[in-house]
DNA sequence: ATAGCTGCAAATGCTTTGCAAGGCC
DNA sequence: GGCCTTGCAAAGCATTTGCAGCTAT
């Protein structure tokens, strides 16, 4: 029963040596759906789950994941970033009240003026965040 | 010549006391057009005009002004708050180069189709960040 | 005089880095 | 064995808070 592919060949792929604790991060991180989680509460998550992780190597961890294209950081908070395993183009919710953040289905948001780059700039990406009270 | 309101005017518009350091960072911030600043730049700026006035005062300050409408927080990247003196609904682009924020054109970007809120919610805001390269 | 507000030193908490320990050729 | 990589203790920063002192009445 496996629906996506297994972490240890995500790690590999990744071009990062799969250890005992990159693994149990990539287990929780994309075996189970798609995620919203802070380094936080993977650390919390981790230890829990009886594999020794520092908070430092989370966070560690979660970047190279980032740069190698299996994650995308978004930022909501001054001091937290959240990191989602879906990378797919998409925009997000963020409830205010429980600090959670959460997808934005594809086609409830659209943009249908996109401004042009400034002279000798290229666009990175636009990310929408919609803020939610209550 | 005076273009704005007084900054003492704003101040107490605000319901805070104008003392010397509100008046001298609010001088800074509304008397020379549209701004985007951080703590520390505000900070810089005001010890420079030879106001002693501490770097938690500026964040207390500029949280109080935000609170009180004068001012809009955009967060851009983890650890680092912008302030906005412009504060009606419009978006940004962010320079990743310079660590720059400027604002888009209103009539540059549009979203077509917004998302309603989730049972039990309502939007507070949508922020769109265009973040650019080179 | 005094009640309440102000502004800052010190504390907090998220994040990054420098280096000792470990793994791979 | 030698060299590059890893993972974490300790350090670094942006931000917040608790309280001594000032201000307006």
């Amino acid at each position: 029963m496996r629906h996506h592919p297994a972490a240890i060949d995500r790690v590999r792929d990744a071009g990062l040596r799969p250890t005992r604790q990159r693994l149990a991060l990539a287990r929780l991180l994309f075996d189970n759906g798609d995620r919203h989680v802070t380094a936080e509460m993977l650390h919390t998550e981790v230890m829990a789950s009886g594999v020794g992780v520092s908070l430092a190597t989370v966070y560690n961890t979660l970047h190279q994941f980032t740069e190698a294209g299996l994650l995308r950081e978004i930022v909501v908070e001054a001091g937290r970033s959240y990191f989602d395993t879906n990378t797919s183009a998409h925009h997000h919710f963020f409830h205010e009240r429980h600090g959670q953040l959460s997808d934005i289905p594809g086609d409830e948001i659209e943009l249908c003026r996109v401004p042009s780059a400034p002279e000798g700039t290229t666009i990175k990406s636009v990310d929408v965040i919609v803020r939610l009270d209550g």
